[in-house]
DNA sequence: TATTTAGTTTATAATGGTTCTAAAGTAAAA
DNA sequence: TTTTACTTTAGAACCATTATAAACTAAATA
């Protein structure tokens, strides 16, 4: 993903492509495989990586501002930090607490062949396969 | 569960049967369903039913130390809060977003027909399914 | 291009759930 | 009954996250 590419995501969701916004949707979205990250470890790899700074608030308001667009998910790990996700399809994780890390599955490698009804009155939003690892 | 069970309950997982840890554990546990709750929830039934007073301190203590013990379990919920069950044995979650509500779904209710294998080295130690409802 | 406007970044304060602390209290052992 | 070890408690501390409001900057307007 080239910088025209970037600013037009930024674009296209209603985000002024401003300096952070671009470093960040850079360091995020120019990969080949899925990232997952919590705000303190993205602000710390930020810092490695670049040599601009950004407020910590700036990478919270930019991380939720990408998941509302819909570039990012949130995923559901035990524990008091959230993690998010690159990949946003529909898709399953492992995830391995010796490591706080999270692999994840794709929607069609995890096939369910028998669910229950959604209670009265509710659907099915989705569904989500949390596998834990041990060693 | 009465109050002799309450007591072997908590002196066989080596907690001294408290005035406030049979109080909590009576409220937990003498139950025919499943319950779910938050520690700020807890706290506002307990406030409710009993005339006992506890300090929050406390029901974060007998919480943990339940939890601890295997008499509750953990429920992994988006959101800030911690969610406990007194469900103990392996199951699966729906999940209601509109009313912060949890329902249990038992083991045996949903089939799992194909899932990966673990990354090199690690084993899985268990799935948890959580179903996300809608209107 | 200069000016205005609306959105953004920033440092810092505030928030809220949870954990820590250490003094007072209580169950169990001696 | 005395001692010991564990527990409760109120309040402080912690820490991830969110709010605030002043300084800044991108984009629109003139």
């Amino acid at each position: 993903m080239n910088k025209i590419d970037i600013f037009k995501k930024l674009r296209s969701s209603g985000l002024r492509p401003t300096k952070q916004r671009v470093e960040i949707a850079k360091f995020l979205f120019e990969r080949d495989k899925t990232f997952h990250f919590t705000v303190e470890s993205l602000d710390k790899l930020l810092s490695k990586k670049t040599t601009s700074k950004f407020a910590l608030a700036t990478i919270y308001n930019t991380v939720h501002a990408f998941k509302n667009a819909g570039h990012l998910s949130e995923v559901e790990v035990r524990g008091k930090k959230t993690y998010f996700d690159t990949n946003v399809t529909n898709h399953h994780h492992f995830y391995d607490s010796e490591t706080s890390e999270l692999i994840d599955i794709d929607e069609n490698e995890i096939i369910i062949q028998k669910i229950p009804k959604a209670p009265n009155g509710k659907k099915i939003k989705n569904v989500e396969v949390f596998i834990n690892l041990k060693n």
